[in-house]
RNA sequence: GCCGACGUAGCUCAGAGGUAGAGCAGCUCACUCGUAAUGAGCAGGUCGUGGGUUCGAUUCCCACUGUCGGCUCCA
């Protein structure tokens, strides 16, 4: 095989052997370690050990230096099929239990395992034909990692690292590492003073400074447009609803772990960590007739789940946050044309946005509520509408919320990283559990279904997402703060201020900084927060009555009317730029 | 929750068994200066919290809490 060329496959190949030459280090560095898997994953390699006394920081450079000394000597790499029984007896007098346990359950009475000097792993393969064909590599980080992920199993040591055909490249790579961490919200949100978060209030609770919460209300506020255009009407539930009602649901009983409850005279309640309850008792509040189907309820709904403490992850996980969330009532025969509203509504967004997708269909998972048949039902319907429409989408098998199957949208981001935001879950089960139902046409009574979805997900996870999608440099409609009036000197002080009220005035979001400072101090501050535009006056700009602008990419436009100024920022604004 | 690392001034980070420093930010003064940091001075910390070891701990040990990298889980 040619090994030079830089296909996923050869890349692949070469990250496994890369990961086989690790364990071969790390045996010979510590032999009494044991060795679980080591597979090539996305972005590198890594590789699972058990080693009671752990390793630290300084052995993975150590490991690295002996995994240069094996490369230097060009151990060749050789492939070996011996009987499974024979494989068995070999790794267990290597005292490899976790080979052993592979193994065992290997229904081929066959297997394939690969040696290079003094070190045989159990592996498929293929691998590289030598150790020295490994050019460029490095370790990253250390992590645990539980036996085959079950977190019932043994906690194991992971060593992550990556490799590349050549240095170039892993140092194209260790640098884009580094600009994933310029762009990391949590970075950005303390530099551009957008939010916190508060030992003292608590771990996964989100604090938005101004900036912060403009940004949010901007987003709030252009989904609620959104949302009017579209068909749905506005709902309001409380934070707190009774016991009973959350054992109806069904969220009690499978949900619980992460619900926080509380007591108000002596009456048990868990506070709400999802909206649809409120908006089923909309729903019920009155006789409803087919004509009146679908009715789209739309809350910013606030939830508070419980989730592990090490989950946690700024503004990505957190404890407490609020969905764009809305539920849909409506027949059966509805529920195609309807699912397909909402994906083009997710389109729509995801457009203004920037952002490319892919969808994923989600099944049942093993604890769920209603019958066998109403999840069939449902599942069938999530992939008939996307195979018409010949969306193509993955399946994610047991991964559906406990009362349906859903549909997932992956959005990718600017750099390439996929999140997950806008889900569509189709429900037949809470309408039973509290007998929804409606007068058909024929006067009787039917069941209505019911369709659970977020377009942007959660207002945290979404404003987090944005940071990083656009490096902080929000586009001019998102911008908490769209223009910094700047004047030269105090001389310019009553012009600035002029131009600051015109601006407010016309609805543009600007701030006035009219200190007594050096103009380069006020654009290098400007700079850093990344606005959009700066807005310079001096003699020139008051003599002409114009003003000039500096834009966010270097651009100077000079001696502009305020006026056209004002209208490109506002035909920004609704051209949602 | 689990494994590992970490937690020092508002921020970024040095430091050491004998009760702590730098840069930036802040405040004061001077400078009125046209596109990424003007200069000088001042002030600022019970070194995450609670125990323990020690003559003495912020530095060593334990617990808790939080953060970070992962695992598991998820909007």
């Amino acid at each position: 095989m040619e090994e030079k060329e830089n296909s996923k496959e050869n890349l692949d190949i070469l990250r496994h052997s890369t990961s086989h030459l690790m364990a071969q280090a790390v045996k010979e560095l510590f032999p009494e370690a044991k060795i679980a898997i080591g597979p090539s994953i996305e972005n590198g390699f890594y590789y699972d050990f058990d080693y009671s006394p752990g390793f630290s920081e300084e052995d993975l450079a150590k490991i690295e230096k002996r995994m240069h000394e094996l490369v230097k000597k060009d151990i060749p790499i050789i492939r070996k099929v011996i009987k499974k029984a024979e494989a068995i007896e070999m790794f267990k007098k290597a005292g490899e239990t976790f080979k052993v346990e592979l193994l065992e359950e290997i229904q081929d009475d066959e297997v394939s395992i690969y040696t290079q000097g003094n070190f045989t792993d159990l592996c498929r393969g293929p691998h590289l034909s030598s150790t020295g064909k490994i050019k460029a590599f490095k370790l990253l980080n250390l992590a645990g990692a539980y036996w085959r992920g079950n977190e019932k199993n043994r906690m194991l040591t992971r060593i992550y690292g990556t490799a590349f055909p050549d240095e170039v490249s892993l140092n194209k790579y260790l640098t884009f590492l580094e600009e994933v961490k310029k762009r990391d919200h949590r970075r950005l949100g303390k530099e551009l003073d957008l939010f916190s978060i508060s030992d003292e209030v608590g771990a996964g609770l989100i604090i938005y400074h101004p900036k912060g919460a403009l940004l949010r209300y901007i987003l709030e506020d252009f989904e609620k447009k959104e949302h009017l255009k579209r068909g749905y009407q506005f709902v309001i539930g409380p934070h707190i609803l009774k016991l009973d009602m959350w054992k109806k649901s069904g969220h009690f009983e499978n949900y619980r772990e992460n619900m926080y409850f509380t007591k108000v005279d002596d009456v048990e309640y868990g506070i709400k960590p999802m909206n649809c309850l409120s908006h089923i008792m909309v729903y019920r509040s009155t006789v409803r007739s087919y004509r009146d189907l679908p009715l789209r309820y739309f809350e910013l709904g606030t939830v508070s789940r419980h989730e592990k403490s090490g989950v946690l992850h700024g503004l990505l996980r957190v404890r407490e946050f609020t969905q764009d969330d809305a539920h849909i009532f409506l027949r059966p025969d509805q529920l195609h044309e309807e699912i397909m509203n909402i994906i083009n509504f997710i389109q729509d967004v995801m457009a203004i946005f920037n952002f490319e997708y892919e969808m994923e269909i989600s099944t049942r998972p093993p604890k769920y509520i209603g019958t066998l048949e109403d999840w069939n039902r449902a599942e069938e319907v999530l992939k008939e509408v996307l195979t018409t429409h010949s969306i193509p989408y993955e399946i994610n098998e047991g991964d559906g919320a406990f009362y349906g199957p859903k549909i997932d949208v992956k959005l990718k981001d600017a750099i390439g990283r996929k999140w997950q935001c806008a889900t569509i879950q189709c429900d037949f089960a809470l309408p039973e559990r509290f007998d929804l139902y409606y007068v058909d046409s024929d006067g009787k009574r039917k069941r209505p279904v019911m369709l659970h979805r977020v377009i942007l997900g959660a207002m945290e996870r979404f404003i987090g997402v944005l940071i990083e999608h656009y490096s902080g440099k929000f586009p001019v409609w998102l911008s908490p703060v769209q223009v910094i009036i700047m004047n030269i000197t105090d001389a310019h002080e009553q012009y600035a201020r002029l131009i600051y009220r015109s601006l407010v005035n016309e609805d543009v979001r600007a701030e006035l900084d009219v200190r007594n400072e050096k103009l380069s101090l006020k654009i290098r501050e400007g700079v850093v927060k990344k606005v959009p535009y700066m807005v310079i006056v001096g003699n020139k700009e008051m003599e002409t009555d114009t003003i000039t602008v500096r834009v966010r990419d270097g651009e100077e436009l000079k001696s502009i009317s305020l006026k056209d100024f004002i209208g490109r920022i506002k035909e920004e604004t609704i051209l949602r730029r």
